[in-house]
DNA sequence: CGAACAGTTGATCAGGATCAACTCGAGTGG
DNA sequence: CCACTCGAGTTGATCCTGATCAACTGTTCG
């Protein structure tokens, strides 16, 4: 059972075997959800955490008139709906593909975190991250051409999937279709359409059936302006080290 | 010493006195920044967290070429930098209006949260809420028309310095130049200019010189399409009560 | 008094939306 | 086995929201 959200946790470095080994006994067997399923219904409060053991799926907003954005993508071994455990859910969470999802009941998690309090901060760090992830979607949807935002999309998506080592040739798995893209990057159909052909046509990139080769991932970093630093993969800053502190603040 | 945060602290419901004595004890007294500079740079890690103890202050990611996103404001009594405790910052905060800014270091808030959990849990919260917030606005600029994303702004900080009770005829400090209300939702200055004289015209607020004037509190959130559930402000549910489980969950 | 900045206005332009049609599989059911 | 449907992708034509450019006003402030 592909559990990467736990590699995730131990790029946190205080974190040790031990807690690793509580949390993955946590984990209750999985159920499936086909295509187009929603893993987590908008405005429920769940009880339990979902993990995509396996498959893609989106969370998502819709507006009451059909309108919808999409907030993130989940990837095999991610955590989906971790906010549930403190909020109400104010999104739903879809599956892209058909999916596998296990449960970790916010009990059990909660008694794990108080046993031990370094895994609490690791998923804390993890939602920072997350968080980390939106600004950037803001930045792009915001101040980014239809063809940067584009770019950088599969950029991240290249890199998370990826763990940060993509090179040209790479081939993964993106089930999406153009209106996903379309509705993560707020942009119509039509001009998604149009922008990836270009990419495809300048050998950027090729896509097809949720395929996504990558030709000249210099070339798709520089037409995203990517900079995967918001992804905080890097090795974990140890805490309080190194810190910056205001120059009145050490005198106090 | 005005700690709003504190408040918010306040509605986790576990959180008790004790736990409130104990993170106040920990404020350092205030520094003043001008408007326009900058609380924490971009880039940094810092080994203290920020109170904005008065004055208004942005966050914001600014490109290579100068385009700039802003990603929230944060009103008195914010913590403005909490994920600098766990991530480095990944953009920076701006002073709006001349600042009065407390510190917490890390270090003691570290300690407060070993020794209160509760408290690392509000916190925890606290992030969680602020990335809702970033989702919002990520459907806002996305999704929504011009007119509707404005709307949207101004609802979301009424409500925000009002604490949930905005009514008709309110009067709110909310220091912003129209740059800045355009770089937060992805326009120009001009067509926000435009907007923002409609929305006057229409008789649902008026602004000048810093003051924000509800008059027509519907209006306005009709016009932004308004929902304040995603600030979850109200009473927090108790953690784990009344939740949702999937179907075959509780069978194992 | 002049600079600098915020706001405003008008004119023009363009990125991307919208509308509509058509192609191309992959099912699906008779 | 074929007709049918349905979803996804594609194309062309046209429209419009909002960007850009440029000038001008008003205010504050040194």
């Amino acid at each position: 059972m592909a559990m990467q959200f736990l590699t995730y946790l131990e790029a946190y470095g205080p974190l040790l075997g031990d807690e690793l080994q509580a949390v993955a006994k946590l984990v209750r067997a999985a159920r499936r959800f086909a295509a187009g399923a929603e893993i987590v219904e908008e405005g429920q409060r769940p009880s339990h955490c979902s993990v995509l053991v396996s498959g893609h799926a989106f969370r998502h907003r819709t507006l009451p008139d059909g309108r919808r954005q999409i907030l993130s993508f989940s990837v095999p071994g991610d955590l989906c709906d971790l906010q549930g455990l403190f909020l109400s859910m104010d999104h739903g969470v879809c599956a892209l593909s058909p999916c596998e999802v296990a449960f970790i009941s916010h009990a059990d998690l909660e008694a794990a975190m108080d046993a031990y309090p370094a895994l609490g901060r690791a998923l804390w760090r993890l939602n920072l991250i997350e968080a980390a992830v939106f600004r950037e979607w803001l930045v792009g949807v915001g101040r980014r051409s239809a063809y940067a935002r584009i770019a950088h999309l599969l950029c991240e998506v290249a890199v998370r999937l990826k763990d940060g080592a993509v090179s040209d040739g790479d081939r993964l798995r993106f089930p999406v279709t153009q209106a996903h893209l379309s509705d993560a990057l707020g942009l119509s159909v039509v001009h998604t359409n149009r922008v990836l052909q270009a990419l495809r046509s300048e050998g950027v990139i090729a896509m097809r059936g949720g395929d996504l080769l990558i030709k000249d991932w210099a070339g798709l970093q520089a037409a995203g302006e990517f900079d995967a630093a918001y992804l905080h993969l890097g090795p974990l800053m140890s805490p309080g080290r190194e810190g910056v502190a205001p120059a009145s603040f050490n005198q106090w």
